[in-house]
RNA sequence: GGCGGCGUGGCCGAGUGGUUAGGCAGGGGCCUGCAAAGCCCUCCACCCCGGUUCGAAUCCGGGCGCCGCCUCCA
């Protein structure tokens, strides 16, 4: 069973399910306003690969990623750009799944929308108050974070120690600096809903927690997020449930940054790369192999060259699966596959080790990349049958990180294809002048260009 | 001020008290008509100062530098 970190405990500790054979799992998804950047693309790449991981290891996931389709931002944005809140959010959320799907991130199993769960919001609110753990000020309602038995577990910091860093409060009506808005009083113009704590909209957190318990129920196994919503996001989803006294997720578990330089990628730095834009440069596979290459709660370096550097890496790997002819994708695999030799079960088993223990993607791919080499070389001495075992462990335990080889070009213009047919018709007659001119024509178009048994071959040069 | 993290070879990036991480890039060779891909070999390392130890990049102490959180942020 997987170990991860859990940040509430800090310390790696073993998943233990509420359900058997069956995980619980939650993320917050995106606010949706905006194009998805780099850190989105992590998080989600990262979250996906657990997901994919536990699936393969024969657990059903129940894996739970909301929309926040009402906040500030969205008021903003609409605002500005003459159209209605709605009709931003599903303009951004398309965004979202288009750019979810080019780097092969799998559609949760649900997807919760905040505005189709304001009814459970509000009940939740009604009840906090009630219980005297939620006050009323002018512009809504606040959690009463002294109250809140634990506050600031997963910013490991004690409520008395987190107030000495507080910055000045501005509303002047708050408790605490800490207090969060659980509901948002009405403003002109505004998306409200009705609630007998007065009309308004629900405030982000309790979004969070009111939809991951409405899906999953109390006690579920996972929640997972960046790094920056540890706190306070995470941090006043829990304390809700606390308020509340619902048993709140088993687990929690961050991914680090996407660092530009120096400096974190951040909305709020401006020093951010939508992954809409990178998507577009880049073979999608390449963030994800970037993304694996470090460990999950390590900040990764996201550059031009850091980016090259994995698109090589990618190219090596799918050099593989040109060689052998071997399933290479998600898709291809419902379980591991029958009748593989020793040697390609010990990788299998080194590298489940090495993922069991706190998803150590980084040695388990240089694991992979080893057995690429062996698996070649092993081809290169004419044991067919052990090289192609071992290529069949390294395609789908990639497979099983969602990191799907590619084999050739799907598309080839015909002129270039007639070209290729001409060229080997002049190797075929030696006249090397002609074949070496056609290859040069190839390469220009754009092609790298490799002999094969079969023939001349093509692929896109980087 | 409090809390947390980091400092590894040209670049990215793991890890362990003694044994090559891995990838990319560089050098040499094999293969190839020539290439490409692949294979083999190879250069380059663990911020500084003390300490523990037979032995530390790995543990302890002290420095220095960097990053993050404590406010919306994946």
């Amino acid at each position: 069973m997987l170990r991860l970190y859990d940040s509430l405990t800090h310390d790696v500790r073993e998943l233990e399910l509420r359900d058997q054979n069956r995980v619980s799992m939650y993320t917050c998804g995106p606010t949706v306003y905006d194009l998805p950047h780099l850190g989105h693309g992590r998080y989600t790449l990262v979250w996906d690969a657990v997901r994919r991981w536990l699936t393969y290891n024969g657990l059903e996931v129940d894996f739970v990623s909301n929309i926040t389709d009402i906040d500030d931002n969205i008021i903003n944005r609409a605002a500005r750009e003459g159209k209605t809140e709605a009709e931003v959010a599903a303009e951004y959320e398309q965004h979202w799944w288009d750019a979810m799907d080019a780097i092969g991130v799998a559609r949760p199993t649900h997807i919760p929308h905040a505005t189709q769960y304001v009814a459970e919001m509000v009940e939740l609110i009604d009840k906090l108050i009630a219980d005297d753990v939620a006050y009323r000020t002018s512009d809504g309602v606040y959690l009463d974070v002294s109250k809140v038995e634990g506050y600031g577990g997963l910013a490991g910091q004690s409520l008395e120690s987190l107030q000495v860093g507080a910055r000045i409060e501005a509303n002047l009506e708050k408790r605490s600096p800490f207090d969060f808005a659980l509901w948002k009083a009405a403003k002109p113009g505004d998306p409200t809903w009705p609630a007998p704590f007065g009309d308004g909209r629900p405030g982000w957190h309790t979004e969070c927690v009111v939809m991951s318990l409405g899906l999953l129920g109390p006690d579920f196994d996972l929640h997972v997020g960046g790094q920056d919503l540890r706190f306070p996001h995470h941090e006043n989803e829990r304390a809700q449930a606390i308020a509340a006294h619902t048993p709140f997720a088993r687990r929690w578990a961050h991914s680090g940054w996407v660092m530009v330089g120096e400096e974190k990628m951040s909305k709020s730095l401006g020093n951010f790369t939508s992954l809409t834009d990178m998507i577009a440069k880049t073979d999608a596979r390449a963030y994800r192999l970037l993304v694996l290459r470090s460990h999950y709660r390590s900040p990764i370096e996201v550059s031009a060259a850091t980016i090259d550097d994995a698109e090589r890496g990618l190219a090596r790997l799918d050099s593989l699966a040109r060689r052998f002819d071997v399933p290479t994708t998600w898709s291809d695999f419902a379980r591991r596959p029958d009748g593989l030799s020793p040697r390609a079960l010990e990788l299998d088993a080194a590298v489940t080790l090495l993922l069991d223990d706190d998803f150590n993607t980084p040695q388990a791919l240089a694991l992979i990349f080893e057995a690429v080499s062996e698996a070649n070389a092993t081809a290169d001495r004419g044991e067919q049958s052990d090289a192609e075992s071992l290529a069949l462990a390294c395609t789908y335990l990639l497979a099983g990180m969602g990191l799907n080889l590619r084999r050739a070009e799907s598309t080839i213009d015909e002129e270039s294809q007639s070209l290729a047919r001409e060229r080997d018709a002049a190797r075929a007659a030696k006249d090397f002048a002609r074949s070496d001119a056609l290859r040069d024509e190839l390469v220009n178009k754009g092609w790298i260009v490799e002999d094969t048994a079969a023939g001349t071959s093509l692929r896109r040069a980087l």
